[in-house]
DNA sequence: CTATAATTTCGACAGGCTTCTAATCAGAAG
DNA sequence: CTTCTGATTAGAAGCCTGTCGAAATTATAG
């Protein structure tokens, strides 16, 4: 009983990664590898209205407001989630499908949800 | 917090993750977030039978032998892969309850279109 | 129009991460 | 027993990231 049958369906067990796909989601991995960004990631996903306001996040934790707004700024430059103004205040809300692409990565089962390999997104990958 | 009842969400969206808990997820993902180490743990999963030899993932690189050996222990001390010696060579083999937990903190994601709900089954991740 | 509050950007410093070379350990073969 | 291959460990150089403080930008209020 090692292992469960249906591995197989794992993007990442299915067939080894390439070079560059590997680069790209390691940037959308290191986004998320860091316990700031993490909680900031669910307070904004778990905020009444999918919607949080910079002013609402910084009061959790014990970090300058600009360092806030540097882990906001990698998490919307990886596409995980997007900001809008609304007068004085920014409100973030998280991006579903880079969520789900996360997920779908390490998740064996399930993938049964639309197809989440390839996308329109423009991938401006800064180096 | 006024989450929706029965749309039990991913542990991310459920509710804001607490400040150990997204220390020690922060770990997990530390250890993915990185495109050898990400290659490293996809060529071990996607490996006939489940194990790969060291010697079968360092001719995939253009790195030295010690430096795969510290990714491989990296991945190892986050749990995520396990390590066997048999003679000569050693064999690594996903850990799947630890890859399991990573997908699992992402994938229930629930999006907001009602494309195709069919998530009947969602498949308790249970560690 | 001016003042206030909030957010972002800029510059800088400490710390961690990735990688290397050299050395060490484990097992097999002769 | 000696030697050889394979894998890991130790130590160090270089680069990137996280963090902070001060300044600049933007929008609302009066």
């Amino acid at each position: 009983m090692t292992v469960p049958p249906g591995q197989c369906c794992a993007p990442i067990a299915r067939e080894p990664l390439a070079e560059d796909t590997a680069a790209e989601l390691a940037v959308l991995l290191k986004a998320v590898a860091d316990p700031v960004r993490l909680r900031l990631l669910s307070m904004i996903a778990s905020h009444a209205g999918g919607e949080a306001c910079v002013c609402d996040l910084t009061g959790a934790f014990d970090l300058t407001a600009p360092t806030i707004s540097h882990h906001l700024k990698v998490l919307r430059t990886a596409g995980l989630i997007d900001g809008e103004r609304r007068g004085t205040w920014v409100y973030y809300r998280v991006v579903p499908e880079a969520v789900n692409r996360l997920g779908a990565l390490f998740t064996p089962l399930a993938s049964r949800v639309g197809t989440l390999h390839d996308e329109a997104a423009p991938s401006p990958v800064l180096r």
